[in-house]
DNA sequence: TTCTAGCACTCTTCCATTGAGAGTGCCAAG
DNA sequence: CTTGGCACTCTCAATGGAAGAGTGCTAGAA
């Protein structure tokens, strides 16, 4: 009789993974490494800690844990945190009454950023980390009516109200002044064909009628297209994300390091690499975790990041989650990235 | 015969305060204290350390400089500080290229966000500290015209065109359901009463008619009023400023300590101080500086802020500036603040 | 086999000590 | 009023135990 276990973990006994998730558990807890002595207490397995030390032998020969130096105790690693959140960790239930009073907050009548900010506070808040939630996107958000109204000389601001909720401003410049009569021509037109549909198949209508009509066009339908394909043009332009928090990760030991902390806050404000690996989450469906180096980002080598998309009429818009040290409270975090990006979704659900 | 000038610092000889005035330059640039040997070969004043030695005695009782401990150098307090920038820096002329540079970027078209997010950028970039810029008030800005557009059910989306320049939506709650022609009637009568007038005037006349002639108006007039008192209510509730280049606060020395850069940081997301200690610039005309504890807000307390109003059209509507360590180049710092807020100021001037 | 106890060993951390270096304050003389 | 000299003070970095924690290994017990 073997009790290796060889589903999860290459040749890892019972025993070693339980002692892995015990060890994990006071690490992240505590933040020293942990000791056979401190484990065999917890561990409740009634080992000595001699045993104790020979399994953590073969938990750092297989690359779970390692040794800061060769007096200290074990600490996990990104391979341990791995296996740990894959196949060991036991999601805390969150409470009811702090889910209520999350939804509470979470008012749909709100405008999308204002929406933002506060599930990215919440985050940020309950776990006491970092939050981040993308902005949505609106290729399959409905385009609601779009308006033009003139500015000084040749500018004209188009309005654009998306899904009921948010509303969008853009400037054009144009190569003549434009009435007022004009305008309300021009958006009288689009609405006319877009109202209701798809920001997505507005575009692709867009490209394929300017193509094929120009021609037959008058002058009307003319320029009001035109001025479509600026305001359409540049989807993803906006794209970004809003984040809270990020003192937070100030008073995490493994960040004392300034450079890191700086570094971690140059690439919060340049965005772009944590756009990226935000973006990367927005095809799964659940909760999706990187660890440490799995991020690919330098900046974020000591740090775990914990995501979950979150979606409209069924449709993955968004992500959210949350940023912190690698040693974090996987089981609380996770659940409470889960169930924000849940109550999210019910939020920016379509009104009636 | 005495060289003792009263004008300047209370009984502080000619010597004494060039003495002190190498010693801030020497120590603004070095970051260490400054010894008596040092500042006797800075100094170009053929005097022996040990004369220099019983001036910075003399300064030190004054209180404009002080030992961190025994045998350290000297350091100059914040009142030395403030004698410096009063009567003895010399600011140095800024590079007509850099300015120009500087204008470029400055595009007059650019929406007021952006505008602001450059100015902030190009602030903390030359300078190397954090650039802050407060959004423009709209006081006394035109308001260019209003109009509503209905969204689901009670609500109405308001929007706004100040200055030709900034657009503004506000979701209007409404107690019942409004036609797009109710609508547009009443931003008709509402842009009859208003296009063109001051925000503030709007907001006083708008409870003038309101208080007199309630009574007597018809349905439309009482509804137009009724909504342009929820757009124009709450004027400064969106009183805000834009903030750059903080991380380059994480690498100066006097703020190497964590817990004190976290604070810092937590006020520049909480906004509220640091927005008060701008507003109090508003007043003034030029230039303003709080050096230390001056701003009497302690997580400033080992910061220095420069900061300039900027105007259009003559009315002062907002405030830039930096804030740095103490121990910052004022001489660099107060002619980039100064030539960043006219720079502002004209690509700010309204359009013909 | 598997576990355990014991023991030598290693490594960090926390002092206390020390010497070099920098700078001061004061005094007496120019 | 200025200067050189000199004793003094304080920081900083390096050094060296001593204590504490934890490991690895080995031999014996279950």
């Amino acid at each position: 009789m073997s009790d290796v276990d060889t589903r999860s973990g290459p040749q890892l006994g019972e025993r070693a993974q339980h002692l892995l998730k015990v060890l994990i558990e006071r690490y992240t807890q505590e933040g020293h490494p942990v000791g056979s002595r401190a484990l065999a207490r917890d561990a409740q397995l009634d080992l000595s800690p001699a045993t104790i030390r020979n399994v953590m032998s073969d938990l750092e020969e297989l690359g779970f844990v390692r040794s800061p130096h060769t007096s200290a105790g074990r600490v996990p690693t990104v391979q341990g945190y791995r296996l740990f959140v894959d196949s060991l960790l036991k999601v805390q239930t969150l409470d009811l009454n702090e889910i209520e009073q999350m939804s509470e907050s979470l008012d749909p009548d709100l405008d999308t950023k204002t929406l933002m900010d506060t599930v990215s506070n919440m985050l940020s808040g309950i776990t006491k980390l970092a939050g981040v939630v993308t902005l949505p996107r609106h290729e399959h958000a409905a385009l609601r009516q779009i308006d033009f109204l003139p500015l000084s000389q040749n500018r004209v601001l188009a309005i654009m109200v998306i899904d009921d909720r948010e509303v969008q401003n853009r400037i054009l410049h144009t190569d003549r002044p434009f009435g007022r009569g004009e305008l309300e021509q021009a958006a009288n037109y689009l609405n006319h064909l877009f109202a209701g549909k798809d920001i997505s198949e507005v575009r692709r209508v867009l490209i394929r009628d300017l193509r094929e009509t120009k021609e037959t066009m008058n002058r009307l339908m003319a320029t009001a297209i035109e001025f479509a394909e600026q305001v359409f043009s540049d989807p993803d332009g906006g794209e970004d994300f809003v984040l809270a928090g990020q003192t937070n990760l100030m008073d995490c030991q493994e960040l004392g390091n300034v450079e890191k902390l700086r570094g971690l806050f140059e690439a919060f404000s340049e965005k772009q690499d944590i756009l990226h690996l935000l973006d990367r989450c927005l095809q799964a469906e659940g909760v999706h975790i990187f660890i440490g180096e799995e991020s690919g980002f330098q900046v974020l080598d000591e740090c775990s990041v914990v995501t979950a998309p979150y979606s409209v009429d069924g449709e993955v818009v968004g992500v959210l989650g949350v940023i912190g040290p690698t040693r974090m409270a996987y089981n609380r975090v996770i659940p409470i990235v889960d169930a924000t990006a849940r109550l999210l979704s019910a939020a920016l659900k379509p009104r009636d």
